[in-house]
DNA sequence: CAAAATACGTAACATACGATACAGCGCTCC
DNA sequence: GGAGCGCTGTATCGTATGTTACGTATTTTG
């Protein structure tokens, strides 16, 4: 059962050829408002001649362009009016592999949330904003992305930040660099690697403020850690979720930035310079 | 302070002539859609004539039609991008100061998937399935850590996954190893880099399947790509946010090891054995 | 009540829009 | 390697669309 153009150009697309896909992309990345203008700016905005968008329209089933712009326009009165309505991706039914997997973690985000407190995340803001000392980030081998997704960033905005990456050699000599006023962010969820629990383990004896990142199993590293952040990952897949903790991340990341406005502005405006 | 057309008109219809006056109604009745249909259509629903519909935009304050239905479509546009979720969501129950940034989160992501079929999820999945060729992963300065996380999960069920890391030049010089039967993921969003462009279309010419992660503004790679994924990334941040690519990320994973079950899953035990 | 001013519609006009014919190109399949 | 097919863009065409001029109707004002 098909209602909507956008599910009848998603049940094409696969016979269509590389024009008309991007065509079919070009309409599906801003639905509908490109199908609405003229010929002439969906075609540019395409990146494709007229007669393509033409062609477009003609495959999925319309004898001119303003039939299928009238189309369009039935299906967003129709939305317009009952706004709950959920016509653009019907909730799949049975054999459905997106919606549970999306309901899931959009649970696990609110859950994650839920036990996290605005106070709990502005101390660790606080913390990763002072600058005082130098910030190490490291993952395990599901995680560590998270950690240079979160290294990316706080390197742009502030000094003295680096992500352990290479061999566990490697990193472990870098412990002698770690003091009392520097922070340790840790990614560790099931199944946990020894190698960073001793990591953890050492930095902790250094006087190494931990941030831990795991799940709701609780990483062994918890024992050491300053700051805990618990990250639900359940999801109907084989494996687990590190989307919560994700989330967390770049919450983080908003929020020192915000912290550190004066003075990551100017260093951000600097490498923009740069570049 | 008069934001919508809507507003304009009511603010105005006091001071307009019987004839636009009724334009004015017809056009807020079935706001804003008579507005988008042509001048004869709009007049005919009216009842009046074209040129009173034209007088009666020109009193609006619009130099011409096209201007009026450009003004109206912008108005629509953004009233999809923050949808009705809004009401449909409850504001945040237990009354703690949820975060506005997990709010945005959650929308994009949900903004996400309904512009996501569950066709094209599959179509990809089967394409990265496909174990004829070799799966390439690149990301750009803050995208490659997903690049990475995705690497990381394929290669545990399947052979030859490769994470492009490194130089520039490095990468480069691995498209060689690409032919036809290849699949190259790339993660590009705003500020897009021209050298995952360039690279991206060099791999295109040597007839390469490009899967492109990128926001709604579609990166300029979207040209060579054979699959889009445009995933939401505005919140209330300096940064923006990959976390609905990231979700859309892990989707795929499940997809791509539920269809590899039988491999995968003999390859899972082995690893687990060698470890 | 008369006269002027304003409002409105009819009809002619010009433009920009969608549609089509055709040629070049790449791709696939013998 | 060659022949055929399918896809795509350029250029052209017809037309629907927005626009304007002008005459008639209606209201307003002295």
């Amino acid at each position: 059962m098909i209602s909507s153009i956008a599910e009848l150009i998603a049940d094409r697309i696969g016979t269509m050829p590389a024009g008309e896909r991007r065509a079919a992309q070009t309409l599906i990345a801003s639905y509908p408002m490109i199908g609405l203008k003229t010929v002439a700016e969906f075609s540019t905005a395409a990146g494709v001649s007229s007669p393509t968008i033409l062609r477009f329209v003609a495959r999925l089933g319309f004898q001119n362009y303003p039939e299928f712009q009238s189309s369009l326009q039935d299906e967003l009165a129709a939305q317009l009016q009952s706004p709950a309505i959920r016509t653009l991706n019907p909730p799949s039914p049975g054999g459905g592999t997106v919606s549970p997997m999306l309901e899931a973690t959009l649970d696990n985000m609110r859950e994650t949330f839920r036990h996290l407190s605005d106070k709990q995340l502005a101390d660790i803001a606080a913390r990763l904003a002072d600058r005082r000392g130098k910030t190490f980030l490291i993952g395990g081998r599901f995680t560590d992305p998270l950690a240079r997704y979160m290294a990316a960033h706080l390197a742009v905005i502030q000094p003295d930040v680096f992500h352990l990456a290479g061999q566990e050699s490697m990193w472990r000599d870098r412990l002698i660099d770690m003091g009392k006023r520097d922070v340790l962010v840790i990614f560790d969820i099931r199944r946990y690697q020894d190698s960073l629990v001793r990591f953890a383990e050492k930095a902790h004896q250094r006087g190494v403020q931990i941030v831990l990142f795991t799940d709701q199993w609780l990483s062994p590293i918890a024992r050491f850690a300053r700051h805990v952040i618990v990250g639900r990952t359940a999801v109907p897949s084989a494996w687990d979720s590190s989307a919560a903790l994700f989330v967390v991340a770049e919450t983080l990341i908003g929020a020192v930035t915000r912290q550190l406005e004066a003075d990551g502005a100017r260093r951000i405006r600097e490498m923009e310079g740069l570049r």
